[in-house]
DNA sequence: ATCGCACATCTAAGCGTTTACATACCACTG
DNA sequence: CAGTGGTATGTAAACGCTTAGATGTGCGAT
């Protein structure tokens, strides 16, 4: 009576809705779970890094945060609920092994970056629908949302290059394993390549910790001077960081001797001084076009399969070279 | 069979555990909910702040976020999960029915900040064990976990006057609905007569937000030279970073003219320049506390009530004054 | 006065597990 | 050979809710 069009006085209802109100009642989930064959709750998992020298800022969360309100707002709506985990990624059989039990509770799952080895997101993604979240484009066991890394990275490029002349770049790519480290770091060639003057003076294998900026920098200023790049670009905002922080210490001016680009436009970066260019993502849209497609899924579980990139902006500060007026936003292709 | 020791041969155990595993049958959470009568989940409740002019940072999830990480690795230990909703402030009656449907979906409730009214708060706590991080301590419904907002506010009011010889504060505040705000309020009030050279020269009624902090130093920098305050002692970070871009912009000197201090110590401020000297609540700790007694209460649920402070720490940085090679932290009493 | 219809109320099955208990089996011992 | 104890297997109830369908009620029409 309470949910369906029972056919009741309206009076009757209308005292019965009252008296469950005053008592607080609230029907158990699990129970409607159980008759519903729906949990309304989805998923969200994360990667919390647990290398010796990632940085708490870098560990799961803060990279997914846009996008998990992005997830939040459109469940909210729908008055469904959001389950989140943080995975560690120093133990994958017991990841695997909670992911299994997430997804006992859940209808669906998002999935952040690609943390979850393919025979094993095949096995969960055959008990509940799945969508990755700046996954690898080519897993076959889910939908992926991303974004457009090859254009956001050539816009970066583009902007060093023709706008401020510089000609010596330097990579501190991500660490491998991360699907849009490797897009960002094969555009990168691609784009350093695509302009005749420019070359690649160098790359460091970073793993998107503000420290692998440093040790990046450290590598760059024990080369003599005429070696040196005249402009770093990084796979992330943290690494970016990291290496401003370095070459500030080291005396180097910034972007005066050296041009610095990130990516993923996270809150700090505008806060730096000076504040980070960087090509944003549209993390929270993200979220929402994940989330929405999820959805969409659990309804309809034969759809099929969906890979989209979301187009990236360059968002234009200081740390290239371009002065406090300049700042902007440009979409890229 | 599956959990308990039921007698079975161990060979035959074994390959049913095989053929469970090559299935990759995972036991509906739903069902078992129904029959342990638990669900093995907890919920967080955060607010996503809707007024026109909060930063995107302070909305809901950073504050929050090392509070998350806390209480994720907490429950990641015992296989329990989180449930998150993001509470949007502009509108308390859905608040509420969010919160009580999500109710029916844990075992638990940890509610962040005063966001719910009292007599809400009674009717879920009714149902379910709820825990309050930064809550109000006088709060009778629930457990309380926070920071102890005095001992930090004076450890900074005191660094201020007697390390750096300021006298002239100026406070900018936080929202008075936050139980939190209203600490710091009352506690730098006494610290600042507890000096007695100290003045407070002012006050600004901020929110939390970096625009409040911008509004405030406009307000003082209207004033005639001579009578502006020396320091400001800020509620929270965000503010204090809005207040530094402001001072900055307008060519003050920070520290030399106006030292500033702040209050959580977010990840943002170590990267500003000058960092900021600001009071850091141990907010992993806050969030590991906070679920170990919501768990123990959900076991034994006549526990008496309790409500702890947990101590606050000062983190010197540069913008109260101190030079690079004075950083450090301070544990407050 | 009786029938039938619309409308209100009551009942019971079933969702996927766990668990307690009953039943069946086997080998051993008296 | 029957009795017994230890094990293995099978059965059914219960968890809290929804929903379809059975049952019951009151009214107007015949």
């Amino acid at each position: 009576m309470v949910h369906g069009q029972d056919r009741v006085r309206p009076s009757t209802r209308a005292r019965v809705l009252e008296v469950i109100e005053a008592l607080g009642y609230v029907p158990d989930s699990a129970a409607q779970s159980m008759v519903r064959q729906r949990k309304e709750v989805i998923g969200l998992l994360a990667v919390e890094s647990r290398s010796p020298d990632t940085d708490v800022e870098q560990q799961g969360l803060l990279f997914i945060e846009e996008v998990l309100r992005g997830v939040e707002a459109s469940l909210g709506e729908i008055e469904w609920s959001l389950l989140i985990a943080l995975l560690r990624d120093d133990d994958p059989a017991g990841a695997y092994r909670r992911m299994q039990k997430i997804s006992a509770k859940v209808d669906g799952l998002l999935i952040a970056e690609g943390i979850v080895s393919s025979e094993h997101l095949a096995r969960v993604a055959a008990r509940v629908p799945v969508v990755l979240v700046a996954g690898s484009p080519g897993e076959p066991h889910a939908d992926v949302f991303g974004v457009d890394n090859r254009a956001g990275t050539r816009a970066a490029v583009g902007h060093l290059v023709e706008r401020h002349g510089r000609t010596r770049l330097f990579e501190i790519a991500g660490p491998p394993a991360a699907p849009d480290a490797r897009e960002r770091r094969s555009a990168l060639e691609e784009a350093v390549a695509a302009h005749p003057g420019a070359t690649l003076t160098g790359s460091f294998q970073g793993w998107f910790a503000a420290l692998s900026g440093q040790l990046a920098v450290r590598e760059i200023l024990a080369r003599p001077q005429r070696e040196r790049p005249d402009a770093i670009v990084c796979a992330n905002d943290q690494m970016a960081i990291g290496a401003i922080r370095e070459l500030q210490t080291a005396g180097v001016r910034v972007p005066a001797d050296m041009a610095v680009v990130g990516f993923d436009d996270m809150h700090a970066g505008a806060l730096l001084n000076p504040p980070l260019t960087t090509v944003r993502q549209p993390m929270r849209l993200l979220g929402e076009r994940a989330c929405a497609r999820l959805l969409q899924r659990i309804a309809q579980p034969a759809l099929p399969r969906h890979v989209e990139r979301l187009p990236a902006e360059l968002v234009i500060r200081e740390s290239c070279g371009c002065g406090p007026g300049e700042a902007g936003a440009v979409r890229t292709a």
